[in-house]
DNA sequence: TATGAATGAGGATTCATTCAT
DNA sequence: AATGAATGAATCCTCATTCAT
């Protein structure tokens, strides 16, 4: 019975955290309707109060829930098993689709961070949800597959600045997934490999050329 | 007389202008009050009406001042005589530090593309703002300064993307200009760089395998 | 309990109107303030609004009301079993004292007909109020009091018009209701009952040869 | 030279005075702009100004100016040598007609009469062209056309309060002036003809008739 | 006398939040 | 816990009027 009532506050919770974050998508900070929001979910103005203090907490649960739900999609989105760079590769796909889904919770993450005027430094779940690419990166370097000298917050900045911007030329542009801009953001991660001798003498049997041979192997062993 | 008095209503128009850039990166589009823009541009509140017909196309005004104005101090940024390596480093640097200065007003920008709820392509002082970056490029392209086979547009993503996401970072942290953004991003794109001798004497260029390869993995991906 | 709730919602929309409509008589559709409309109905500003729309919607109401109101009073202040005159006696006095009371609501009634600037032609609520005089005229028309060639639209244009004026009159001189106008009035309409007998006797009735003269002098000022 | 001036500033007050009249007619008192009377006028906001005090004081020279020339029209419509009959047909097809094309500013006449928000009894010009029926009606009694113990007032009332509320009707209903609505108002006032002997025992020879035949004569002599 | 830019008081309307039920 | 009617502060915008030129 207790246990019925909790699990049913609960739904509701996650039902008005649903219509806020649909509302707040639609139609920027300000321009969404707590009244809106309460229509939605199907629970009376006054029902949402009970959940949140005010507007400001509520987009703050709904900022937070989407970024650790971006967290959640990021880690089940990458194979376990598989090299470094299959893994950037499907970092780079599920964020970049991620983007063009909800890109205005994008965008909102920078007034939830307003914390009476001012800004707050960074929000916990983004730093979470920074650390999935921190680690494979870290990965790499431990792995040797990136050089040990390259400074991670740099590349950070080069991988989701690129995606961003890509998500956001796309969803102007009423495009879709384009895997074109994820090839190339790979491409451009080759440069962080650890340079080889062998690399520079021969044509064909540069690691380059290896390395994507064994990513395709692994997508295979995947069937 | 009719030179100054004409004078005197420009140089309101610019005070107003000003006043409302300001605020409205300080506040934010909705959180911006007309009367405290009027107040800091010391005028009565409905002189601003006798500019601007409304809120919006103050907005507007304001976003189209400012990417003008950036797109004229890139242009002076760059010296004219120099490399397109060294041009784009100074487009970078120049890009960055706007961006430090005035981030509020960038993301304001989506704000102004609106016209009855409903989003406009794109603007076209961004359009002429990022000509700018295509210029260089292009030029680089020409002078094989850079390889003919690659894309602009990506390569755009990643040059503004980088800076943009960079400069969040930067701005997030109360931290300042760092060159160190650009001259990894300018490193980044020695990749664009035309092969060296060795790719040249393989009957099969390894880029092209590597384009070749990348492509099969992209069409893998999508089982 | 709902029924208590519900009629505690019918009664503040009471209040709304009824203080609104002592609002708009006294300053007139522009010179009535939202605010002071609220404040002798007791409520806050924004209680308004969630009985109507907007200022032009509460105009509507209370017209809408006024006119009901006053087509009740009319039916109710006719005598049902009366002869005709004293049918016609008892509206024009009702109409008279109605006017005297609530001329300013009657003046306004034009405003109520405005649907985005443009006109409507008729409101179906003062339709209804005419329908009352019509019913009147036509019950003596059956009944060959009146006679059958009257066009009752005229009669009622003299009808309502002339009790319109006279009410003007009043008020502009602070008088109360004065019966000689409604007597004169009553007198008026002897002239259309049926002619008598000596009418009768002679082949042509006098009344079709002054019909037939007066269009004949119609047609001529024509030229 | 002086009288140049002058006139050209007569010229210009009525220039004004005319675009008033046009704008209060098509957009109410509160609904007209001073800045579109101006606009229309063909002079500067502040011009209007030097001519009538503020908006109210031009409203007052506004409804002046209408009533005079209606007077003035009356005067001229009537013909002066005619019998009563006739000039009463003529001031009642002028009033008609002129109440179709104006309508708006009869509305607007009430509001010229405040005062600081109090009416005043009645306007001095509207006097003036009432005195044109009282004038014909006097004539009629005095002439034995009319019986001597009507009352001017009440029948003033009838024939003005009877035009206004056909004149409404009309421009509702988008149509233009009804020679029937003269006729049947004409045909009203034969009531207030005294009574004669001859007239209740002769069918035809009835004094109505020969003064019907008298004004189609006096019509017929005019061409 | 004429101009028209500038003024600023005033008002309709919205909507986050509260609270009696 | 849930409701939704009520609140009223807050804000954009209009426009009659003024006044420096």
């Amino acid at each position: 019975m207790a246990e019925t009532q909790r699990q049913r506050l609960e739904a509701r919770e996650e039902t008005i955290l649903a219509a806020a974050t649909a509302v707040f998508g639609e139609s920027g900070v300000d321009g969404a309707r707590m009244a809106e929001i309460a229509r939605r979910a199907d629970v009376a103005e006054g029902t949402v109060y009970l959940y949140y203090k005010n507007k400001h907490e509520l987009l703050e649960a709904v900022v937070d829930r989407f970024w650790r739900e971006l967290t959640k999609g990021a880690i089940a989105a990458i194979s376990e098993g598989a090299n470094v760079n299959q893994q950037l590769h499907e970092l780079a796909s599920y964020h970049l689709q991620s983007l063009i889904d909800d890109f205005k919770i994008v965008e909102i993450t920078s007034r939830a961070r307003m914390r009476h005027g001012e800004p707050v430094r960074q929000l916990p779940q983004i730093r979470e949800y920074v650390r999935v690419f921190d680690g494979i990166m870290q990965r790499g370097i431990d792995l040797r597959e990136f050089s040990a000298d390259i400074a991670i917050w740099q590349i950070r900045d080069v991988f989701y600045g690129t995606l961003e911007h890509s998500a956001r030329t796309l969803v102007l542009r009423d495009q879709v997934f384009d895997p074109l801009v994820i090839d190339h953001l790979m491409r451009l991660f080759e440069q962080y490999r650890p340079s080889l001798e062998t690399d520079k003498t021969s044509g064909l049997q540069s690691s380059e050329i290896m390395q994507a041979l064994s990513r395709i192997e692994t997508k295979l062993s995947q069937f």
